[in-house]
DNA sequence: GCAATAGTGTCTATCAGACAATATAGC
DNA sequence: GCTATATTGTCTGATAGACACTATTGC
């Protein structure tokens, strides 16, 4: 049987192979709540669902190097932080035929998401019910707060990736992707309070990330407030 | 562009597509220290090196059942916790031809794992460096303490494998699908110990797990000790 | 001075590590 | 009783939540 397979690894018309996508979860705040970048469908099927960007991955294409590509050429953002998320295989996920796709996780400040309406891409709003946990299926809903019916499996993978960032929100310093350079502590919690889906104690947070030490404070400090500034601080690199 | 990789999706030969594979890392515990099953190549590339147990992705098969098929055909093993780790993609790292793998992570009691030297695989201890926190590549001892030379990209697949168990091991029940049914408490604390590396506090290990109530103490004990023997608990379900 | 938020101090409950004391099995 | 390990108790230090207090800005 491996014979055949090590054959097959040559031959693509020995036997018919998946096809092989990466999708992205185009992720940031949209005020103050967990937001996906989302791409409405022009085409069968699922036509005028919204689905996350995405593209085949090339022959002799990395699957990271994909992610990038989709991420500049699709949305047209140059850089943000990427990350593999899962990779989902079900068989009846795309009724045209059989299609993998490798999901990735990519981080955007508010500032990138702002601009994204040009290329017919809405910022949605990504409703988690709690449900005890483990998260339940999502809801995309507009800048209007009309829901958008999502296409594909897609509902599961902005689960997913919504899971995962709760997951390594507080060892991991994918928060700070999601922040400008120069930002204040509530600003961060605010971040915190979004991903979690959950207030957090003010004092108490304060106290841990600044113990943790990966904060550098800049002296400088937010203007245009009609109260008490907030000082400005910056992730330490290298981390 | 879009429609190009539409009908690309349909037509194989339209552009050519990376085959996929699935790869299983079966994980278990072999005299306290962390260890993989590994089956020795017999074929080019890699020839007599050692590698994960794996085969291509039907056609018609979810991601999950090609998993288990592997598991069930390469390694005679039943039924066995079977998680997605990661999905390795790597332009060179096949040299015969661009294939992706999804790898996947079966944890076995040690029981499963002493049946397997019949079928080929051996059960190799695999050493982790602890690298401070990421975790370095892995190496792979056999039984008799000899390096095993891996094939292909399946020592960064094994690093992973033990990442992502050290990640989990105190929020998800890993650490019992690599326990008998029954076990002690000494017993589990070996387990967190081997995966992380580390010796921990027992009476603070102790507390922990008992007030997260996750176990049922059977009134049963151990036999066969020369001193005192330990009671018996055994996980609680459903969680 | 007023409003609003930043930032700090203190008290308390909880939890982990350290360490020691007690319990129980085979011999 | 002796040995080896299980199991429990206690002390202490670190950390999180609750809550109140002080600081600073624009107006």
């Amino acid at each position: 049987v491996d014979e055949a397979e090590f054959l097959a690894g040559y031959d693509p018309t020995a036997y018919p192979r998946p096809a092989l996508t990466v999708d992205l979860v185009l992720f940031g705040l949209r005020e103050g709540r967990p937001a996906a970048l989302l791409l409405r469908r022009n085409q069968h099927p699922h036509l005028g669902r919204w689905a996350l960007p995405g593209g085949f991955v090339g022959i002799d294409e990395d699957l990271d190097a994909a992610a990038t590509r989709v991420l500049r050429d699709k949305a047209d953002i140059p850089h943000a932080h990427l990350e593999q998320l899962y990779t989902f295989g079900a068989i009846g996920r795309d009724p045209r035929a059989r299609i993998v796709t490798v999901a990735y996780l990519a981080l955007l400040p508010e500032s990138a998401f702002a601009e994204a309406p040009e290329r017919g891409l809405v910022a949605a709003a990504i409703e988690v019910p709690w449900a005890g946990e483990a998260g339940g299926p999502v809801t995309a809903l507009s800048p209007k707060g009309e829901t958008l019916p999502l296409a594909f499996d897609h509902a599961e993978i902005l689960a997913m990736a919504v899971l995962r960032l709760r997951g390594k929100l507080d060892y991991s310093e994918v928060a700070f992707a999601l922040l400008p350079d120069l930002f204040t502590l509530r600003q961060l919690q605010d971040v915190h309070e979004a991903i979690l889906g959950t207030p957090l104690n003010k004092p108490a947070f304060r106290r841990r990330m600044l113990d943790r030490g990966w904060l550098d404070p800049t002296g400088r400090h937010e203007a245009g407030t009609s109260f008490r500034p907030a000082e400005l601080y910056r992730l330490r690199r290298p981390r």
